[in-house]
DNA sequence: CTATTTGTCTATTGATTTAGTAGAGTAACA
DNA sequence: TGTTACTCTACTAAATCAATAGACAAATAG
C-alpha cells in the first residue's frame, strides 16, 4: 500500500498540471478542491519543493507551479520522495540499498530473486507514467462536455 | 516494502518444502537454520496452520509440516496472510476492498489506473511463483555439490 | 501415570511510521 | 506597513512492526 501522503502529493502534481502556465495554485485551493488537508499538504508540497519538482511564490498572487512539464514528472519520481524506495526490500533498492543482515548470498537468495521480478514490473510501470497521462483523460472528459 | 514478518514466513515454508516427506520439522530447528527469533516464528506458524498452509503434531518428535504439496503454494497467498492486500491502493484490493473516502469516481480516478497496472504486474509474478520455485534452485545447487 | 517435549494462545512492550495539528517566522506585494 | 501566502520546526495520537513473556495443552516415553 502506498502511503495516504503520496497519493496527496500525486493528486496536487495533477492540479497544478491542469493550470494554466505560469499561473500559480495555491496551496488552499489545492486542498480545497482535492479534500486534503491544508497544513499536511504544506509539508508535502515543501517536499516536492526541496526536491525539484515544483516551485512556489510567496505573497499576494502567490502559490505552487511546476518545475518541469508534467510529462516530465513520472510516478515513481514522486512514490520515491514522499513514500521512499519502491523495492519490496532493502536488497532490492536502487535509491537505498541495504544488505539484508539476516540472509548472506543475495545470488542465491531466491526470495530476493522472485521480489525482482516484482519491483521490475513495478518500476516498468511507475517510470513510464507521468503525471501529465493522469491528467490527459480528465481534460478529454471535459472537452467532451463542452462539446455536448 | 514486505515486512520482516513476511520474508520470515516464506522462508520458514522453504525449509519445510525442502524437508523430507511426512517429515515434521520442529520451530527450534527452522528457527535456527534460517536465524528467525524462535517465538516471532511461534507466531508465524500459527497464522500460516490457521489459514491452512501448514499442519502441527505436538510433542516428542513433532513440528510443522506443509499441508499441501510445495507447488501449490504461491508468495501471493502467503503474503496476504502474512501482511494483508497485495494491492498498492485499498480501491484496488480483491480481499479487502475499501472506497477512497476522498475519490469519487474509480472510473475516472487516473491515479487508480496507474495503480492497477501495478497490482496487475505484482499479482501476475506473485501468484504464478510458488515455494517449490523457491527450493527448486537450491536443491539444483546441492545437487551440483555432490556430484562434484 | 507422570515427566518431558513440543506446539498453542494471549498479552505486553519499545521503536518506528503515519497522518495529521500548531504555531512562530519570512518573503512579496499593494 | 499591513496583509497575504509560503516556510520551517516541533509536537501528538493512533497504528503498525518486531519481538518477548509466560501460562497452558497435547503427545509420548518410560
Amino acid at each position: 500500500m502506498i502511503t495516504q501522503k503520496a497519493k496527496y502529493a500525486l493528486r496536487a502534481l495533477t492540479v497544478l498540471a491542469a493550470a494554466d502556465d505560469g499561473e500559480p495554485v495555491m496551496i488552499s485551493d489545492i486542498a480545497a478542491q482535492q479534500k486534503i488537508p491544508k497544513k499536511f499538504l504544506e509539508q508535502i508540497l515543501l517536499d516536492l519543493k526541496h526536491q525539484g519538482i515544483v516551485v512556489s511564490r510567496r505573497g499576494k498572487s502567490g502559490g505552487y507551479l511546476l518545475l518541469k512539464p508534467a510529462d516530465m514528472i513520472t510516478f515513481g519520481e514522486v512514490l520515491r520522495i514522499i513514500d521512499g524506495p519502491i523495492a519490496p526490500l532493502p536488497c532490492l533498492s536502487i535509491t537505498a540499498y541495504r544488505k539484508c543482515d539476516d540472509c548472506d548470498g543475495e545470488q542465491n537468495c531466491e526470495i530476493r530473486h522472485v521480489f525482482a521480478k516484482v519491483a521490475d514490473a513495478t518500476r516498468k510501470v511507475l517510470f513510464s507514467t507521468t503525471i501529465a497521462d493522469a491528467v490527459a483523460p480528465a481534460k478529454v472528459a471535459e472537452v467532451t462536455r463542452l462539446l455536448a
